[in-house]
DNA sequence: TTCATAGTTCGATGTTAATCGAAGCATTGA
DNA sequence: TCAATGCTTCGATTAACATCGAACTATGAA
């Protein structure tokens, strides 16, 4: 009846509080059976059945069979963008559930969004990198200061690599923990990415948990207390 | 229930078929009035009434009181951006609504879409970016490739602003009339915004219609052609 | 004041779709 | 072959909400 792409179908398919709660649990990066999503959505296995099939449908979520499981993962860059937004937008709007967060302490503390860190120590990234103004937010979003573009540099991070990618370079992304936010786009992951490479932290094995090292830890409060990490500088 | 921003409310509200149409509309950038975004929609103006006290209610759109009109705009940048998004899933999952496009022969020619170029036009300067390997389709999107940032230097866009704006360089957005693209984002912007300021173009005042000068119109299609114009120099 | 236009509120109606119990496949392991 | 587990299909119920007619308020014009 009207013009354009259909922004309702889609929009309606991420409007389901059941379904939106399932998506919001694979913005771990994680594959997760049919059955852990009906788990996160809180419903029974049948309706979470019937989400579920909506969702392929939509090409919104990919499954891959393994075994008598069901593996769903989120089927592309741009659902994770929208989901993105979508949260910067609710929190914004003041849309927020409460909740304490995850029981689990090691869960509490740091882990995977998708592709960047989350939890208090994503938290603690994100308050450290505004107050060494090396990202500052902007009333339309966060941007890298020129001064993060030098530390970035500093710390072995290819930032035109980066500039090069359709991703936005950084964004909020509100915790579950808290009001508080992290950051999110392809700076965010590059950081997380640069843990791992630089052997500060390492992600545990089917969970979203991301275990530093007592020594990646100290380098990482140094990095948010403003001293440039030996380990940080480029070979 | 459960933890994080209330994804799925904020997501409803774009999901109804009319409310999206209503937001389609409001994506020309123009303030509409509800009777005009009633008829947009395709519903009765009590309908729409409700509508928008559901989307004001969620802070989607901002009224602004005017005699006795209620102009309605989008209430930020991040709205804009997960329309876009949702605008590209969409069409990427084939939810295309047929149609030819808008009847008026000048909109169908070249109109602003949101902020950037669209139209006849629009779809020609993406087909001539891509041939002239200035923007590139990557899975993920699209990015501006080296020759595209020499490019943009010479017409007098300054990239390192663009890129220190948390906004997407490019993005895809489909047009109306086919399935093709037009190029949004923010140096689809900028590009636009270089027209109206070489004088090739104006936007005509109360209408989402870009008219080209005679001058102008020949310049961009030397442009789309390869050759650089001469007005596009920098002083 | 009187009329016209823009927009809203209210109430009734109809449709859509989320939900779950029960039963059905399919895959794995014994 | 049988049992157990993971997931899906079917059918019935229920709740939410989009829709519009009718009546109401507010602003502006004659």
């Amino acid at each position: 009846m009207k013009e354009g792409p259909d922004i309702a179908r889609v929009a309606a398919l991420l409007g389901d509080p059941a379904r939106a709660n399932m998506l919001t649990a694979l913005m771990s990066g994680r594959a997760l059976t049919a059955a852990e999503l009906a788990q996160e959505a809180g419903v029974t296995p049948q309706t979470a059945s019937s989400h579920l099939a909506k969702l392929e449908a939509g090409q919104i979520v990919t499954p891959r069979k393994q075994g008598r499981h069901r593996y769903f993962t989120l089927s592309g860059p741009d659902i994770v963008e929208v989901l993105e937004v979508l949260m910067g937008i609710a929190s914004r709007v003041g849309h927020n559930r409460v909740r304490t967060g995850p029981k689990d302490p090691e869960l509490r503390k740091a882990r995977v969004c998708y592709d960047h860190l989350a939890g208090e120590m994503g938290v603690a990234l994100f308050a450290a990198l505004e107050e060494r103004e090396l990202i500052a937010i902007d009333h339309n979003g966060v941007i890298l200061t020129d001064a993060g573009a030098d530390f970035a540099a500093g710390f072995g991070i290819d930032l035109m690599a980066l500039r090069n990618t359709p991703r936005p370079l950084c964004r909020e992304c509100l915790d579950w923990s808290a009001r508080q936010s992290h950051l999110a786009g392809a700076f965010g992951a590059a950081l997380l990415n640069r843990f791992y490479e630089l052997g500060w932290a390492q992600r545990r094995r089917d969970s979203r948990v991301v275990r530093f090292s007592l020594e990646g830890e100290k380098q990482f409060h140094t990095l948010c207390d403003g001293r440039e990490p030996a380990a940080g500088r480029i070979s």
